[in-house]
RNA sequence: UGGGGGAUCGUCUAAUGGCAGGACCGCAGACUCUGAAUCUGCUUAUCUAGGUUCGAAUCCUAGUCCCCCAGCCA
């Protein structure tokens, strides 16, 4: 697929930073696994994000190992995560990164900090710390040893650091609020003792940063300049920031980001239920083919491409999103489908006798690997009077619309002959267990004289030749789309999730290498196994069905939890609403007054007055001759809008501007859609609005409102955009704002009204 | 309950005041030596209620629902 990788909004952030030069306008990102897990499906998506970023904006993107908690983090894991990343494509810059190799930088900076009376050594318990940072409705409340002086703090993190204390004696934490509404703010831990081995600086440190404080000064450290991670660290940011704000100046100075992570139906993508999964013997390991990890993925014949055109099927966003299993599919067959060779293979055979053939003769057909190219190559697949069909393919009691084999009827079997069913052989059961067949002896490799097509056609292999080969049928691990949703997520694995099973190959496929795809024709795509198979012995995964529009619709259709439901009424009517702002106009007299005596709707007023700063605004410009009615709107409506986070004192404009920009717009001289666009550049730059105004062109001029500029307008559009004109005068109302917009475009600062009778005329 | 995010077809995702678009799934048809692939067509969406505007998914107000945060994990 390899389309071109798609915008989204970090994309928007980095486009706006490299046009402003941030950073030297360099994209410098990372990929920071922690090293105590396999990496999944879902890391696949972070990895495709960053060293894509990377890629597209020329800049570099490094593989970095977030080492900081040696009790859960070990060697094999970071093998196994280097050999999947670079499985994936990802090229990182230079030598893979360690956390654990910034360790003496950190504690530098820690010391700074301490020394700039920004970070203490409190030496209280877990359960003190724990019980006097407060929750969401309490505020903390400050360690006894917060107010210890710097010697003492400097002291007794040295001596942490020499080993001198045993683990959870005191940690470092950064002095910042303990009444934050951030929980995270309230004086977060920096460093704890833990005297553990760590995978990498051995016994080298017996304490180790946390998270907060490692992570910026990783991206710190290592110039990157946007750190992307997911959405459960947004609230982390406001630490990070502080982290990086207080241990600088940095250059670059990274910024983090955050998008949604993975989530996938049928499966689990927590590191911790996958480590369960694999400790509890659930699954066969890390790389057991149905597991997520990348590890597992790749056994059971999912390719690299597969994975990262999902990730950009996917797309990057912030919305929680539960992608459907079904996109991963369409990925991996659409990736599948161009790379493999067409094989034949029966998964649950059905013995044929083809009464016509001689007992002894095998005929040699020289079939193509790939029917729609044969120039590719071709093998010798036997054919003789002994076959195995699928047993799918037989039906005693066929539908209506049964396209197989059947009694009386003649199907084409793949590449060789076509034959007709003259009847079956029935078990003591009374199922049926063989079929006797004739062949049709002039129509060898599938083609009739007389042109006659049979319904179907069907995959088979010579009995006698055909080999016998293990074969794994892999089906979704859990029976519900999110097993952890609520409750034991083992409760919901599928029993069924792994079938092992023989495959009926044609022998060419016995000298298959591990590692090699093909597609068994109607069956699916396979893939040998690269750790069981042995030369001459290949072990079959079946990485996917084929799409089956055939199948069962009970099979088919599945019942998928709905979201909740859209919620009915809201609970609190407009009308409500109004009543209760008018009141708060009401309990003010002042401002009923003021209400009173420009006749402003209270409602509005009352929604107003809760910013005071916009109310003395909308009260100084009425002083000053503005039009109260239209102050109020602009001032809720747009200025708000403009305004975004900023407050209004906070823009360089005043009162009196203020009212000078109401008088343009009732006066007409400036168009409501041009003092619209004037608005966000007059609140930044300030000054007299009419002067910005002539300068950006938005001024209404005598010309604009002519009814000859009008009419201008009017017909350049009709002009320009015919099809559109077209389509209006068919029926589509919807255009007239398209076209409308365009022609306002043209004539700035004509009345609109004006501007939609003039086009309506010019259309009819 | 405090703070931080989010809400657009069944699913994922676009549309930065001007034609709600694409993809997956589904359905129908064409084609077919794979009931596959391919091709064509179709169905289906702006959380709710008000407001501003010539025009609102987008701006304003209020509300509803969902997610994250109270580890000496990351």
């Amino acid at each position: 697929m390899n389309v071109a990788p798609r915008s989204h909004f970090i994309t928007d952030i980095i486009d706006a930073d490299v046009a402003a030069g941030t950073n030297g306008a360099l994209v410098r990102t990372r990929f920071p696994p922690e090293p105590n897990g396999y990496l999944h499906i879902g890391h696949s998506k972070s990895i495709a994000l960053n060293f894509g970023l990377a890629a597209q904006y020329q800049g570099v993107c490094n593989l970095r190992m977030d080492d900081t908690n040696p009790v859960t983090e070990d060697v094999d894991y970071v093998q196994s995560i280097e050999r999947d990343v670079a499985w994936l494509g990802g090229r990182w810059d230079g030598e893979i990164r360690y956390a654990s190799d910034y360790f003496e930088k950190m504690f530098e900076l820690a010391e700074g900090l301490v020394t700039a009376g920004k970070a203490y050594v409190d030496s209280q318990s877990v359960e003190e710390i724990r019980n006097n940072r407060g929750d969401f409705n309490r505020h903390g409340t400050d360690s006894p040893h917060r107010n210890r002086l710097v010697p003492e703090n400097l002291d007794l993190l040295r001596r942490m650091r020499a080993g001198q204390f045993a683990d959870g004696a005191h940690v470092l934490r950064a002095k910042i609020d303990m009444a934050h509404p951030n929980v995270l703010m309230r004086d977060p831990l920096l460093y704890r003792i833990r005297h553990a081995h760590h995978h990498r600086s051995g016994d080298g440190w017996p304490i180790y940063p946390m998270y907060d404080y490692a992570h910026p000064l990783e991206d710190a450290i290592e110039g990157i300049t946007h750190s992307i991670c997911t959405l459960e660290f947004e609230s982390n940011r406001e630490l990070y920031d502080w982290v990086i704000d207080h241990t600088g100046p940095w250059q670059p100075r990274p910024r983090q980001y955050e998008f949604a992570r993975l989530s996938l139906g049928y499966t689990v993508m927590s590191k911790r239920k996958l480590l369960q999964l694999v400790q509890d013997k659930l699954v066969d390991g890390w790389d057991d083919p149905r597991m997520p990890t990348l590890a597992g993925l790749r056994r059971r014949g999912i390719t690299a491409q597969a994975l990262r055109d999902f990730a950009e099927l996917v797309g990057v966003a912030k919305n929680n999103s539960l992608v459907d299993i079904g996109k991963l599919e369409f990925c991996i067959r659409q990736d599948l489908e161009k790379r493999c060779q067409r094989a034949l293979a029966v998964l649950q055979p059905l013995p044929v006798v083809v009464t016509n053939w001689p007992d002894d003769m095998v005929e040699q057909l020289e079939l193509p690997w790939w029917p729609t190219d044969p120039s590719l190559g071709s093998r010798k697949v036997p054919f003789s009077k002994h076959l195995l069909l699928e047993r799918d393919d037989f039906s005693a009691n066929p539908p209506s619309d049964w396209k197989r084999l059947a009694v009386g009827r003649e199907v084409r079997l793949f590449g060789a002959y076509f034959v007709r069913c003259d009847g079956v052989e029935l078990d003591e059961n009374g199922q049926v267990c063989a079929l006797r067949c004739t062949a049709d002896l002039h129509t060898k490799g599938g083609t009739a004289a007389d042109g006659r097509q049979p319904a179907a056609t069907l995959h088979w292999v010579d009995a006698r030749s055909a080999h016998a080969a293990p074969v794994h049928l892999y089906d979704r691990l859990f029976t519900v789309e999110q097993p952890d949703a609520d409750g034991d997520f083992v409760q919901f694995l599928n029993s069924d999730s792994l079938q092992i099973a023989t495959v009926m190959t044609e022998p060419a496929l016995a000298q298959a290498n591990a590692q090699d795809h093909f597609q068994f024709m109607r069956l699916g795509f396979f893939f040998a196994d690269p750790l069981r198979s042995l030369p001459g012995a290949p072990v079959w995964n079946r990485t996917i069905g084929l799409r089956d529009t055939w199948a069962k619709p009970a099979t088919k259709t599945e019942s998928r939890p709905n979201r909740a439901p859209k919620p009915a009424v809201a609970t609190t009517s407009a009308v409500e609403t109004a009543v209760h702002w008018a009141e708060k106009v009401d309990a003010d007299s002042q401002l009923a007054q003021f209400a009173q005596a420009h006749s402003l709707p209270k409602p509005a007023l009352g929604r107003l007055a809760q910013d005071p700063e916009k109310l003395a605004f909308l009260q100084a410009s009425v002083a000053l001759g503005a039009d109260a009615e239209l102050a109020l709107r602009w001032l809720q409506n747009e200025v708000a809008g403009a305004l975004a986070a900023r407050s209004l004192s906070a823009t360089p404009i005043d009162v009196r501007q203020f009212t000078a920009f109401l008088g343009l717009v009732r006066a007409g001289t400036l168009s409501t859609a041009a003092a619209k666009q004037l608005l966000p550049q007059w609140l930044t730059r300030g000054g007299d609005p009419a002067q910005l105004a002539a300068e950006l062109g938005l001024l209404a001029t005598d010309d604009a409102a002519t009814d000859a500029a009008v009419e201008a307008a009017v017909a350049q559009v009709v002009a320009q955009m015919p099809r559109e004109v077209a389509r209006l005068r068919a029926g589509e109302a919807k255009l007239l704002g398209a076209l409308l917009g365009a022609a306002l475009r043209i004539a700035k600062g004509a009345d609109p009204q004006r501007l939609r009778a003039a086009l309506l005329r010019a259309v009819q």
